[in-house]
DNA sequence: GTCTATATGATGATAGAC
DNA sequence: GTCTATCATCATATAGAC
């Protein structure tokens, strides 16, 4: 009756079959996120997760099916990480403070919080047709959300009723996604990047030629 | 005395080098686009400019050489149109033309003019971080180019006294090269979307808030 | 200039021992 | 579950004939 529950010498291989495909994934999405999708050897994965190439295949069967996991791990990370924030808004929330969340939430996960997300966004254009088709779905979700939030928005009154909205979606998602490529936290942390976006999208660069604004 | 100016039987091989080497350019550049660095063989290139793989190496010392010359023609081509648009822009033009003029430029380059600058856009974050390095300075120049176009606008007046602009030029680049992975001729042309872009960066989300927008 | 042939190495995937 | 060994294929690059 009395199950192993796990095995109690925890030094060196605290295995399992769960653990390993964890640790799979981990290491693939940061080699995936550093070198791309055909720049990494399932060798060299392998190697860096503590086990032979060979030994991949009791836990996935192929490359393909490997990456697909990590590229829908990766929107999912990020949507929740914008729903989320999104949803801890108060209810009087304005147009720029949804905006303002909204943005951070997606660059966070994006710079700082997940390689999955990072490698996602960053070899989704390098992955065989197949694999994209097969991860569309997910992917999708998010611009619906997206969709749906400035949809809701302008639909307030919180947005320029002329707005286009899918061009806003496609703008900002494709900005902040491009940041991956040059970000350095040394220049100023996610949050003052985050402002910096948020200024911009919110006001626009016409010179604000309000009654306040003083001389022209 | 008599140079052969060029072979005159014109049917099947027009050859001579440079125009076999532009072939292998113009070839790989739209490979290159298509399915990416590491997804492009030399055997796949070699094939298409109809010729074997062994061939290449006398227009090319390696895959390397030949993509950094696509990389660098590539940035010069958006950077020439671009320079050329606003540049043929009158002098008193405002702040709204100008990036009007300069998003459209750059979109036409990448979205229906230029297999170089597509695949520039497509590939940069594939290609071995050496490649990177020998194209980095073609890149800065242009990076250079639209910070001073942005700084004089703004010291001109014609943009916010407050915008910054690295992020503003960050911003913008990445979301105009992002359209290369969702834009469709068919949902409207380059105008259309260069037009949303400007429309949308130029005025920000916020609702006009103005004394002559009408009801709040 | 382009060909053929080949050197050399890496890749994704499989089979069977333990 | 992980190992070792191996297969078949593909890659970049080179050498020498024509």
């Amino acid at each position: 009756m009395a199950r192993p529950e796990r095995t109690t010498e925890a030094t060196k291989a605290e295995s399992g079959a769960a653990e390993s495909r964890r640790r799979i994934l981990d290491v693939a999405a940061r080699l995936f996120r550093e070198q791309g999708y055909a720049g990494v050897s399932l060798r060299a994965i392998a190697a860096e997760a503590g086990m032979q190439a060979g030994s991949l295949y009791y836990h996935f069967d192929s490359k393909e099916d490997l990456v697909v996991e990590i590229l829908d791990e990766g929107i999912r990370t990020v949507h929740q990480g914008v729903a989320e924030a999104v949803g801890r808004l108060p209810t009087g929330a304005g147009g720029e403070a949804l905006l303002r969340t909204a943005i951070l939430a997606h660059l966070r996960s994006l710079l700082r919080l997940s390689d999955y997300s990072s490698a996602n966004v960053r070899i989704f254009g390098q992955i065989p047709e197949a694999v994209r088709q097969r991860s569309l779905p997910v992917r999708q979700a998010y611009d619906r959300y997206w969709d749906e939030l400035l949809a809701e928005a302008r639909g307030r009154g919180l947005l320029r009723a002329d707005a286009d909205l899918r061009t806003t979606r496609l703008l900002l998602i494709g900005a902040l996604n491009a940041s991956l490529e040059w970000f350095e936290p040394a220049r100023g942390g996610v949050e003052r990047l985050a402002g910096h976006y948020a200024d911009l999208i919110w006001r626009g660069l016409a010179p604000a030629a309000g009654p306040a604004t003083g001389r022209e």
